[in-house]
DNA sequence: CGACCGATCGTCT
DNA sequence: GACGATCGGTCGA
């Protein structure tokens, strides 16, 4: 496993990034607490094109200032006033692209994770969606605008490959007021990943 | 199972 | 003042 640097999401094809971030892992370390865990989903937010972003049309708001940095800071917004979003930055500088982590397998520090969650039993919903891998990482709005570095938020990459028909893509959820651009097959998982959210389209390819 | 619903608050108009 | 890139609980079949 090698640290990866933030520099990487300079990259401009954000689709591809969005693919080769599932089966890399995601590390937290705040307060001396270390846990991570796998990436197994993800979907990609392609900017002022996009009808799903937030800076869809070019808008940029003191939420959405973080997504026109460059590629390799933390974009982190508050969702139903409850759950604290995480995504990464891509693309260079002024070109607002983004990829939302959605769901993670435990890899380190899972009695945290519990902690954070406030649950007993770990099964797979204590990372699974969003909302509840930021709060089991213990990632807020705090991070937003944050560059990726090693001693709080990173990504390490892993040794070993995923292979091309691992990997599934389909429309992203939640994004229905998108009109076309919900169709569009922004989201990629790893196929028969019990931590991958339950999607409720059957649309499935690499 | 699936459908529905309430929580909860920062952000933007 | 309205609205989410969600989650977890409940209710009914």
């Amino acid at each position: 496993m090698n640290l990866l640097k933030a520099e990487y999401f300079l990259q401009t094809d954000t689709l591809m990034l969005a693919r080769q971030l599932l089966g890399m892992q995601l590390f937290t370390c705040i307060d001396g607490i270390k846990t991570a865990g796998r990436i197994v989903e993800t979907e990609a937010y392609l900017g002022e094109t996009d009808r799903a972003s937030h800076a869809y049309g070019g808008r940029r708001t003191r939420r959405t200032e973080a997504m026109y940095l460059p590629g390799g800071h933390a974009y982190v917004y508050l969702c139903y006033g409850i759950h604290h979003l995480f995504n990464i930055v891509t693309n260079k500088i002024d070109i607002p692209h983004a990829i939302l982590i959605r769901a993670i397998e435990p890899t380190e520090g899972i009695n945290h994770m519990l902690d954070r969650r406030q649950k007993s039993k770990a099964d797979f919903s204590l990372t699974r969606g969003p909302g509840s891998l930021s709060r089991a990482l213990g990632i807020n709005t705090g991070f937003s605008g944050q560059k990726l570095q090693d001693t709080e938020l990173f990504i390490m990459d892993n040794d070993s490959q995923l292979l091309w028909d691992d990997i599934a893509s389909g429309p992203r959820i939640g994004v229905d007021y998108a009109g076309e651009d919900a169709k569009l097959p922004y989201r990629f998982f790893i196929k028969n990943n019990p931590y991958v959210s339950i999607a409720k389209t059957k649309i499935l390819d690499n």
